[in-house]
RNA sequence: UACGAGU
């Protein structure tokens, strides 16, 4: 059953769901019986596909047959009704995740600020990430980064380099997502110096930036029309070993 | 063996 869930996984994350469900529904008629770990696959491949309403399909399915949605579950369908910025959907299953006792995690509180900084509630989100410290949860690198880019995402800087500061007092150390994140930002806002310096930041701590970083940071080069710059990078992208796509 | 952040 590990195998077949596998290679339902592996389906969806090329996102062939109907392969997927090729898949679950050979092991059902094999005689095995399906349990919480393939359901959870299934309903997070439609969930990332966008196709909530199959996912909710298969979680009255599982209820049906006597399983009980875990977390991990209802993180995926949060998720979903996020991606699909349902914020209502997703706090009501955020409720319903609450009121079967089961206690949200780090994950299930990043997707929601995830969810609400894309639908422009960067209040909410906040809301959430005070919560996640009351709660004394310990957050962690992915954590800071959501709300991070949300603060970015608005333009709000400062506030982002200051919970960036909070951050690495709490010793979880920043990656090149969140480096990615806060260059981004500085751009958003035409602060081509910070968004530099923390390029360099960046590399001066040993964090390796790929494609999404390097694109970001000639972004704001292309922006502010200087072209040698671009140039300048683009050679080093090419004495690192990057092929330019 | 399944869930969260960046172009």
């Amino acid at each position: 059953i590990y195998t077949y869930n596998s290679l339902i996984h592996g389906f969806c994350n090329l996102g062939r769901m109907e392969e997927a469900v090729k898949v679950l529904n050979e092991i059902k008629s094999e005689g095995f019986s399906l349990d919480i770990v393939l359901f959870g696959t299934i309903i997070n491949g439609f969930c990332k596909k966008k196709e909530i309403d199959k996912a909710m399909a298969y979680f009255h399915d599982l209820i049906d047959l006597g399983l009980k949605p875990n977390k991990i579950v209802y993180n995926s369908l949060i998720g979903g009704y996020c991606r699909e910025v349902n914020i209502s959907k997703a706090i009501e299953l955020f409720d319903d995740m609450k009121s079967k006792g089961i206690v949200p995690n780090n994950v299930t509180y990043c997707t929601l600020m995830h969810g609400f900084c894309k639908a422009g509630q960067i209040e909410d989100a906040k809301k959430i990430f005070k919560t996640m410290k009351e709660t004394g949860l310990k957050l962690d690198v992915v954590s800071y980064t959501t709300i991070i880019n949300g603060y970015c995402e608005m333009g709000q800087m400062e506030d982002a380099r200051k919970l960036f500061d909070e951050m690495l007092s709490n010793n979880i150390l920043p990656n090149k997502l969140t480096y990615t994140v806060l260059i981004q930002g500085y751009n958003k806002t035409g602060e081509r110096e910070k968004a530099s310096g923390t390029f360099n930041e960046m590399v001066e701590r040993g964090i390796v930036p790929d494609s999404f970083t390097y694109n970001s940071f000639v972004l704001g080069f292309c922006e502010s029309g200087k072209i040698g710059d671009v140039a300048k990078v683009f050679d080093e992208m090419s004495e690192r070993g990057f092929e330019l796509d």
